[in-house]
DNA sequence: TGTTATAATAGTAACCATTCCTGTTATTGG
DNA sequence: CCAATAACAGGAATGGTTACTATTATAACA
């Protein structure tokens, strides 16, 4: 019968969860790093990364895999979307809209069991919308 | 006033938008390569990276964002969506059920100016969800 | 409260998709 | 046909992520 292999929490564990479980922004592993580093500053970029991944696996956080070329994490696991910055590639939560599928059963999708769907909004933040009129505050 | 970059329809080009048209599937650039080489034995894959964004850019093709590590690309510029599988990677467009998305009010979207979205399905395609768990690692 | 098996770590190297660079080739307007 | 230059082939560089390995630290148990 199969072990199930045991997990520690260590410091390091612990700190890249309460941090980004504190975050309101959805940091980039390097991101998370930088941070981190600032409790832990021997970690590595690859315990972050491994723990993160952990994590997400566990379901504890998100890993997202927004519009660019590196994933974001988020520590709110609540349901919703989110809406990039096609400008500077921010990412901000959105909660206003709801998805209907229309009674996508497995002989209307090609034969597959569709287990998730991600809703992604691409857009222009306040900063990077007009630059001249309304100047929002950073 | 400002002079537009002429455009040279080139054997490259010209293969790469007829092969990446024919196709059904939605091919990485890599695979892109490996088709084209069978016309072009000795076109570069820099040379298909390229193209493939120019004829994004221009809107002859979709470069895709779905899950994964690597661009896709699709010949079929229709308004449609795509399912990919989280087993074997395989993305196929999405068709049948009407997908409804509301909600998305302008005061909902925390000052952003909303320019595109994206909605990718997620599940298990037929060679995968009966399959004996034999599928090759990607 | 020690001992000990081993999960996890730090540091670094490897990987891989994509982009950039450079000398050469080939398209196309005249 | 010619000449200007867009585009090319080949290869090096980049950047995010993953893998490797000797060392450290967690936690079950004596």
């Amino acid at each position: 019968m199969a072990q199930q292999k045991q997990s520690r929490m260590t410091q390091q564990r612990l700190v890249i969860l309460e941090e980004v479980r504190k975050l309101k922004t959805h940091p980039t592993a390097s991101d998370v790093h930088d941070i981190v580093r600032e409790r832990l500053p021997r970690i590595s970029l690859g315990t972050v990364y491994r723990n993160l991944d952990l994590l997400s696996e566990s379901g504890e956080i998100w890993r997202l895999a927004t519009s660019g070329t590196q994933y974001r994490f988020d520590g709110n696991t609540e349901n919703h979307y989110h809406i990039t910055c096609v400008v500077c590639g921010r990412v901000d939560d959105f909660e206003g809209p709801t998805v209907e599928i229309g009674g996508a059963s497995p002989a209307e999708t090609l034969g597959y069991e569709i287990v998730d769907h991600r809703l992604e909004f691409l857009g222009k933040c306040p900063q990077c919308r007009d630059g001249s009129s309304d100047e929002a505050s950073t």
